[in-house]
DNA sequence: CGGCTATATAACCACAAGGGAATGCAACCT
DNA sequence: AGGTTGCATTCCCTTGTGGTTATATAGCCG
């Protein structure tokens, strides 16, 4: 558990960062937000600072709790490839639903046979 | 498990998708690259398949996986957001370097503005 | 100083998820 | 038909993790 995409898979901790997005925030406030109990949004709070998408000052007894988004960049590095492909395919769509009423082929992807039978998403059984 | 998050949270599963991001390709192959056994790949395909991240395409007894990009779509606009504000802050640090030769103090893990006391991500101890 | 507030840590539990071995199943080949 | 290939599913185990309760720590206030 280091990585922000093991952080960001985590409900209660994308709400955290949400609602850090706004201002920052003490634990207290956070934790009714979130409907926890007080050590469980610490020990949130504990994983989001090591990942480093958090920071801490110290007021007092209380702590308010920032957002730190520097880390999400790699997260944002790692989508920006996919991003090409889904623009691209909108795009497509777009362009082809104001031009032509074809079906046109994917993206241009190579290798697969053409597929005759191809469920798309449900081999065979699912159901059951 | 269902939504991108928590399949992008699985090391295994990012890499599946940036092999499919390259072609499609069949399970055995991709079983090599992972360095899993063919069930644990197939596991995983499962997943990504019920998340919609990829679709499979019947050639016989083989199966070609191919990306389905669209769903990481959620995952890029719940990062817009905070997208801005890294690119805000790097803005703003290239700005500041470009203009004053001065050593500035919160480039890498900034203090809070007053923070005297504030460990930033150790709040006392943690080495031990 | 005593007690209260705000948070962190520790101890514990329950559950799910990743991983492997074994098995099932469909489609090819000879 | 029988064997083989390619993949999915099942069973089992182990680990990790999210959650809670109880306890420790630090700083305020009276």
């Amino acid at each position: 558990m280091a990585i922000p995409f093991d952080v960001l898979a985590e409900p209660s901790r994308r709400q955290i960062l949400d609602l850090l997005l706004e201002r920052p925030r003490l634990v207290g406030e956070l934790t009714e937000h979130l409907g926890l109990t007080q050590p469980g949004t610490s020990k949130h709070l504990r994983v989001l600072r090591e990942a480093g998408l958090v920071r801490v000052r110290r007021d007092a007894q209380r702590r308010w709790y920032e957002l730190c988004p520097e880390p999400l960049a790699e997260v944002d590095a790692w989508l920006a490839p996919y991003r090409r492909l889904w623009t691209d395919r909108l795009d497509a769509l777009e362009r082809h639903l104001d031009t032509m009423p074809e079906l046109p082929d994917e993206t241009g992807e190579p290798e697969p046979p053409d597929a005759r039978d191809a469920p798309t998403d449900a081999p065979d059984g699912e159901a059951p």
